[in-house]
DNA sequence: TTACGTACTTGACACGTTTTAATGATGGGG
DNA sequence: CCCCATCATTAAAACGTGTCAAGTACGTAA
């Protein structure tokens, strides 16, 4: 036992002791803490001096409170053991980090019930701002409360719910065209399409971009199957549904549910992509490590995280001057092995 | 646009309004909310109204700051890219909201730096504890500053750094002996240990254990081949390293180097197991994906994690009379393919 | 010498909540 | 009928920081 520690629960140390310290009023203190610039070169060293020497960390309530915000920021996705959702929750990490801000993670577990008490516990936290993947589209508007409350939001992987909002998106429509388009040309007419709850709007756009391709090619069919959530768990109930009447190709709704799907139909002897073609969404690191290498529809996912992290804080930094950006990008095909004939 | 929303910062609502409202004073206001069984049913059910009507948030703020404790916590993992920890991180985040509390998310990258910058960022926050998952073993104990100020500590896949402390361990000297055992009696006999950073307990640790199992079955040998970190992308740089002399068996240090390793050998013609035994350590879901099924050695994960949590905020609401403890999970060999000859 | 401007520092108050000691109301026992 | 115990509520004092108007010191120009 050599450690320095003197044990917990000395006298605590604030912004006042270092005045003492320093022989300084506490107002001089706070203004070394936020506006340097406006402080004696000589003074400040004095008091930095003296923070370093009695180990005095600022408390964060108290400043929150006082300023009226804080530098913390909430982030609310569906679910984390999802890679599309740890890779975002990197991106925003990263940049926030950066800039000097904490996160907050929630997870909905796609429930609004979670969602909404997860809200209303950043607002108690009195976040600056909030990133999220909203459940549900329609009901009533979950971020009323924020807004309320003057909390910028920045919607992740949703359109804006409101006018003057921050969006980062991916065409998921478009997303959904290309894979059933890519899907079609290789000679499939009957598809299927296999996904979590259609009320989650992923779900519901790239089925929408799934049926576009068929009418736009005038032959296919797409015949969905629902299941309850993302995993590859579901991905094998999907398929052992399946199993019954094969279609020529499926297209999942993210490589999770694909890996399931491809697991259970190779155990069951269904050869790929010779007897089905199976192609997935996200293109998630794995997927390229998979006994049949998975075609997929790859979105920038840490970027996308980035980026909005930045929009938010842009707009908590001057929410005047702020100008409200809906930002679209554009998916891209992968194809591999699961759909190569 | 339907919404009831009148627009961002109308006078903040507080406590007192909401006593204005009622007709009584702050302070029965906040026994509504902190003690209720302290206030008459019939006070308390006028209360609860003027706050539904008012729409009051509570501010956390001024709330740690008067009771001195909030209700966030800290979590600090290496990397939330790696399923290991994105799935320890849910488990930590599933039940601290169950129990009303909110997560911090930070991750150090497995820097020094970056982890000492986000304790000194929790202590700010005035996190009520921090679960942590610490970079390295040696050096100046970086949860010091935290210890000073009485905030409770409990390591997630690290040994206590301290006697009066919590941590959640997988034994990892037995995982990395049971994966190295197998591979012997498999008949390996050259073995390469592929892994990130030997400053990384996990990484030491499995190294440790692979040795024990060489020396035990008095044959064999081990070569280690270290990389940077411990991604895919770092697998296949091991992999071509090994490509000039190829060992009878790999062993990696976790699932992700793995992947890389084995996709890199099956692209240049090394049949698995055929010439090669591959193992991993995690036992991460897409291990079961890959081309040639993974052996791993399993990890329980998402009960470290709220494991973990439960201990942190048992050791938080009962200082006292808390009983430090070092829980101990063994982990478990699955051997798939990847080691069936 | 006085007046004035600049550069820095100070002191006191306010932020919204929790907490404590004190006050008021109600009813039962003597 | 009075006193006291019990319960419910109140008023006021903190918690640690940020801010702003007011102050001091110092040098320069008149």
């Amino acid at each position: 036992m050599a450690t320095t520690a003197p044990g917990p629960r000395e006298g605590t140390v604030g912004i006042k002791q270092v005045a003492k310290a320093a022989g300084v009023s506490p107002g001089t203190v706070s203004n070394v803490l936020n506006r340097p610039e406006r402080v004696a070169p000589a003074t400040r060293e004095r008091v930095e001096e003296a923070i370093r020497a009695l180990g005095f960390v600022r408390n964060g309530s108290a400043s929150s409170l006082r300023a009226g915000v804080g530098r913390l920021v909430g982030l609310m996705v569906h679910d984390l053991a999802n890679p599309f959702f740890s890779s975002l929750a990197r991106g925003v990490e990263d940049l926030m980090s950066e800039r000097g801000y904490a996160v907050i993670l929630c997870s909905s577990a796609t429930s609004t019930d979670r969602e909404h008490r997860n809200l209303r516990m950043l607002a108690e936290q009195g976040v600056r701002g909030v990133l999220v993947t909203p459940v549900d589209s329609g009901g009533p508007d979950a971020l009323a409360l924020l807004y309320e409350r003057g909390i910028a939001a920045v919607m992740l992987d949703h359109a804006a719910t409101r006018p003057q909002q921050c969006s980062v998106t991916v065409d998921d429509v478009a997303g959904g065209q290309m894979a059933v388009t890519h899907l079609l040309e290789a000679g499939a007419r009957d598809i299927a399409y296999v996904s979590g709850p259609l009320t989650l709007r992923q779900c519901a756009d790239r089925r929408a971009g799934a049926r576009k391709a068929v009418e736009l090619a005038g032959h296919g069919a797409i015949r969905d199957v629902t299941v309850g959530d993302m995993t590859p768990a579901s991905g094998q109930e999907a398929a052992d549904r399946l199993l019954a009447e094969l279609p020529d190709a499926i297209f999942c709704a993210n490589d999770l549910l694909a890996m399931g799907v491809m697991r259970t139909l190779l155990r069951q002897g269904v050869r790929v992509p010779e007897r089905v073609l199976v192609i997935g969404y996200d293109d998630i690191e794995y997927a390229t490590a998979s006994a049949v290498q998975l075609s997929s529809v790859r979105q920038p996912t840490y970027r996308l995280g980035r980026i909005a992290a930045e929009l938010l804080l842009d707009e908590c930094d001057d929410p005047e001057g702020h100008a409200h950006q809906q930002i679209l990008f554009q998916p891209e095909l992968v194809v591999r092995e699961s759909t190569r004939q």
